[in-house]
RNA sequence: GGGUAGGUACCCAAGUGGCCAAAGGGGGCAGACUGUAAAUCUGCUGGCGAAUGCCUUCGGGGGUUCGAAUCCUCCCCUGCCCA
């Protein structure tokens, strides 16, 4: 019992309350009742990446105590955008999009859940049954200046941005949800931290006994300047090829690299002390990213995947080869090189292909080409690269 | 309803008649170097064109002008103050 507390209350960063979490293990276990586990995913975007890999694995966690996960998708919440951070309207989606996202979601989400004990929840079912007049009840319970306590409003409105008022409703509804399935814990990056409480204060108001609610540490993304985020695209899904997910992982700028053994990586304690000393050492730092991107790519891939993943890397990337596999394109004689580049979208324009030209960044099978009026004549197979990792092979045709 | 300040490229933000495809920063890309796609330094960062050039872009429409992101006008949106 003080063992299953002791291994949930691991890598916490903020609990609301540890108390009532021990009690609520405790009557669940004299009960033989499971706890429902609430975390909200979000279906905008259709790939689950390392950062909320942290919520879910705590959720496993649960899971494998015996306890219920409850996933919400909030395709209700998503017409209202979660404000947190940005003052940016999030594209609106239909309710087919989100469906069809919520299917790439789930199987990827049960890579690392357990599927028996996942409950899956659209919280339009009940938001959209509460009707203006539920609505209207439900705004009565929670105050303006409650709502304004959040940093990110009140950033904005001293900044003098716009906060609209459906943005003001978005943390109201999203605690109904934990209403609407009675959740006994509720988990969540920590930027979800007013969210969470506000589903506490909601159960409350309507007589139910107030979630746990457990904050999980956030990811930084790639570039080390924003939490990982779909919106940011600084982020490395957890379906991605494993040479993909190694390369992304090791262009982390060096000060990540401890919490990303730590979150990315799943390192225990023991381990992330040995990566301090060995930093503090002087190591050269390139081998602990290694180490920590093989260790990521084994927990999604497999041992085999991280081996070659490492091993295209360096020949890619430290001795400047060429990986295993590169799109084959058929070159027509006299073909332009930009328009060989551009149409198959390894530039974007023929703009982009003539400055990276000019900027000695296309070669030829090593042989560096610098005439942005290059005409090519294939006469057999020759490696194409652009830039520092895109390649094809070019065929005569 | 009145007053006032704003709406600029992926984001933030300068620009207030031609030198503006539009400063600067971030992000992104590239080169050098290296320890890697880290750090640092440098360059590039709307599209088409071989090119003098042409086209699209400064909230939207209309207008003034040889010429507009910049001036006028109407409209839409936001902040702040007053009612």
């Amino acid at each position: 019992m003080a063992e299953e507390l002791a291994k949930l209350m691991r890598g916490v960063q903020e609990c609301v309350t540890e108390e009532e979490l021990r009690a609520k293990l405790d009557a669940a276990q004299k009960d033989a009742r499971p706890l429902r586990v609430k975390l909200g995913i979000d279906a905008t975007g259709p790939e689950i990446h390392l950062g909320f890999a942290v919520p879910l694995r705590k959720l496993r966690e649960f899971q494998d105590e015996g306890h219920t996960a409850v996933l919400i998708v909030g395709d209700f919440t998503a017409m209202i955008g979660d404000p947190s951070g940005q003052s940016k309207t999030r594209p609106q989606l239909t309710r087919e999009e989100v469906e069809a996202n919520v299917v790439r979601y789930e199987q990827q989400l049960y890579r690392i859940l357990d599927p028996k004990r996942t409950e899956i929840r659209y919280n339009s079912e009940w938001s959209e049954a509460l009707g203006t007049r539920g609505v209207l009840e439900l705004l009565g319970k929670y105050t303006v200046s409650q709502i304004l306590q959040r940093e990110d409003f009140s950033k904005r409105l001293d900044a003098g941005d716009p906060v609209f008022l459906h943005e003001l409703l978005y943390p109201i509804f999203q605690g109904y949800d934990s209403v609407a399935v009675e959740a006994d814990v509720e988990l969540g990056g920590y930027d979800q931290r007013l969210n969470l409480i506000v589903g506490r204060e909601l159960q409350r108001s309507f007589g139910q006994p107030p979630q746990v609610i457990m904050m999980m540490p956030l990811l930084e993304g790639l570039s080390g300047t924003l939490k990982m985020s779909k919106s940011y695209n600084n982020y490395v899904g957890i379906e991605e090829p494993p040479s993909e997910m190694f390369g992304k992982l090791m262009s982390i700028p060096d000060r990540l690299i401890e919490q990303y053994f730590d979150l990315a990586a799943c390192a225990d304690e023991a381990k992330l002390e040995e990566v301090r000393k060995r930093l503090a050492s002087g190591e050269n730092p390139r081998d602990l990213k290694a180490e920590m991107a093989r260790m990521v790519v084994v927990r999604y891939h497999s041992e085999d995947a991280a081996h070659d993943a490492e091993a295209e890397f360096n020949k890619v990337f430290a001795k400047g080869g060429v990986p295993d596999e590169i799109p084959e394109i058929a070159v027509a004689s006299g073909s332009k090189l930009v328009d060989v580049i551009t149409a198959n979208n390894l530039t974007s324009s023929k703009g982009e292909a003539r400055r990276l030209i000019q900027q000695g960044a296309v070669s030829i099978e090593g042989d560096k080409i610098t005439d942005i009026d290059h005409v090519l004549s294939i006469a057999s197979p020759v490696v194409l690269k652009v830039g520092k990792r895109r390649f094809a092979r070019l065929l005569p045709g």
